[in-house]
DNA sequence: CAAGGGTGTGACGCGTTTGTGACTGGTTTT
DNA sequence: AAAACCAGTCACAAACGCGTCACACCCTTG
C-alpha cells in the first residue's frame, strides 16, 4: 500500500498525526511559501487554505503546479465562505477540487481515503462538496452522504450548474443557457420538468431538497 | 475596452499608477469620507480598508452602497487580520468580497483583471443592509437580524423598492410605478394592502416596523 | 432494424398569489 | 358635533405559476 503524503497550509497537521492510527500510510507536512519542506514520493494531496495573507492561497496553488516536485499533487482548495467567483478562481489556478470550510480532520481523511480506495489515478478529479452533496466531475457522479444519486446526463449538468451558483436565484433562462442549450430554443417550462426529475432523483437517494422554487422567478440551490 | 475605475482608501493609488503599464484602462481615485472625488462611468472597484483614520471601513462600505454614484461598485474589503466575524460583518455591510491584508499592488490587479475577464456577469448590488434589515438580491431573500422574512414576490419587490429609497416619502403612485405595474391600472388603495401584508411578514420574522405611514401622502422606509 | 432509455412538449389540476370592494376605527375638516 | 376623509384589515374570486403526467420524438445499442 502506497504512502499518501498530505500537505497542509494550516496547523491541522499536528492534530491529524494524533488522530490517525496507522501513521505509516500517511505523512504530514506543513506547506509554507517555499513549498513542501520534505521531498516525497508517491501520491500527494495538498489542502490549501484560501484565506492566507495576500491571497496567497491562489498563488500557492499556482506554485504547486509550477513546482516539479508537486506538479502531480491533488490540490484541494479550502474556501471559508462560499463564493462562486472564488471557486472558479481556485480551479483556474490549478486546484483539482475544493471544499467549503472550515477544514476538519474527518473531512481531510474522508477525502483521502475515499480517493485511495477507489484507486483513482492521477487524472485531475474535479469535485465539489456542498453540505451533504458531493459532485464528482470526473466520475460524473453525485452523492448525498456517500449515497449515489442516479442521474441522467442532463440532470447531472443541471445539478452541477445549480451547485456552482448556490444561494443565487437562477432564472429558467439562466439554466437553459447554463446547460448550453441553444438550438432549438428550449421552452422555459421545460426547466420545471428538469427540476422535477432532478428532485425525484435526489430524493430517491435519500437526500433532502436543496432546490428551492422562487415563484415567478426561478430556482435556487440552497446551501446550508 | 471599458475603463475600470479603482477607488482606494489607502495610499496605494499613486504606487499603482507607476506600476500599471496600460493606464488608459484604469483610473485611480482616493476614497475619502465624502466618497469619490471624481464622478466616473463604467465599472467601479473599491478597496476599503478595515481600519481608516476618519471612519470605520464598515461605515464606508455602507455609504458606498447607499450613494447612488457608487452603488454598483464592486467593493472589496481589506482586512488586517483574518477574523471570521469581521469577514461576515464586511459582507453584511455590502462588501462583495474581501482580502486579508495588507493590500499589495498585485493583489489589487489580480482581482480587477479577474473581474474583467469574467465578462458581462457583473450585476448590480448583490446585497445591502439597512439597520437590522438585510436584503440579498442574489438569493432574493430578506432577513431581519439573520431571521429570514418569508415574502411573496410582490412583497419582496415592494420591500426592495422602499429600501432603495429610504427616508423618502413614496406616494402610492410611486410604489405602483416602482414595481413596474402598468397594465391594468392598479387602484391606489391596493398599495395599502401590500403594505399591510409586508408589515405582517416582517413582524412574523420578529422584526419591527420600518414602514411609516405618511397620512394623505404615502409611505416611508424609516432608516434609523 | 428493433428495442430501450433519454429528452422536450402540451395539457391538466392544484395550490398560491393578488387585486378589489366592503367594513371599521381613527383623524381631520367644516 | 357631524361630515368628510383616510388608512388598516378581511374575505373572496380570478389569475397565475408550478408540479406532474403521458406521449412523441429522438439517439444510442444490440
Amino acid at each position: 500500500m502506497d504512502v499518501v503524503n498530505i500537505f497542509l497550509t494550516s496547523e491541522l497537521g499536528e492534530s491529524l498525526e494524533d488522530f490517525v492510527h496507522d501513521q505509516r500510510r500517511f505523512t504530514f507536512d506543513r506547506l509554507g511559501a517555499e513549498g513542501p519542506r520534505r521531498l516525497v514520493e508517491g501520491p500527494m494531496w495538498a489542502f490549501v487554505d484560501w484565506v492566507m495573507p495576500e491571497l496567497a492561497g491562489l498563488e500557492m496553488c499556482r506554485r504547486l503546479r509550477a513546482d516539479a516536485r508537486t506538479a502531480d499533487a491533488h490540490v484541494t482548495m479550502v474556501l471559508e465562505e462560499d463564493d462562486p467567483e472564488d471557486r472558479r478562481r481556485a480551479l483556474r489556478a490549478g486546484a483539482d477540487d475544493y471544499v467549503i470550510g472550515p477544514l476538519t480532520r474527518t473531512a481531510v481523511l474522508d477525502r483521502v481515503l475515499a480517493l485511495q480506495s477507489r484507486g483513482v489515478e492521477r487524472q485531475p478529479t474535479r469535485r465539489f462538496e456542498l453540505g451533504a452533496l458531493t459532485i464528482d466531475m470526473a466520475a460524473l457522479q453525485a452523492r448525498w452522504n456517500e449515497q449515489p444519486i442516479v442521474l441522467r446526463p442532463n440532470e447531472f449538468r443541471l445539478l452541477r450548474f445549480l451547485a456552482e451558483n448556490p444561494n443565487r436565484v437562477l432564472t429558467r433562462e439562466d439554466l437553459i443557457n447554463g446547460l448550453g442549450k441553444r438550438e432549438p430554443p428550449i421552452d422555459e417550462r421545460t426547466v420545471d420538468v428538469w427540476i422535477g426529475r432532478l428532485r425525484r432523483a435526489i430524493k430517491a437517494a435519500g437526500g433532502g431538497n436543496p432546490l428551492r422554487t422562487v415563484r415567478s422567478l426561478g430556482y435556487v440551490f440552497d446551501l446550508s
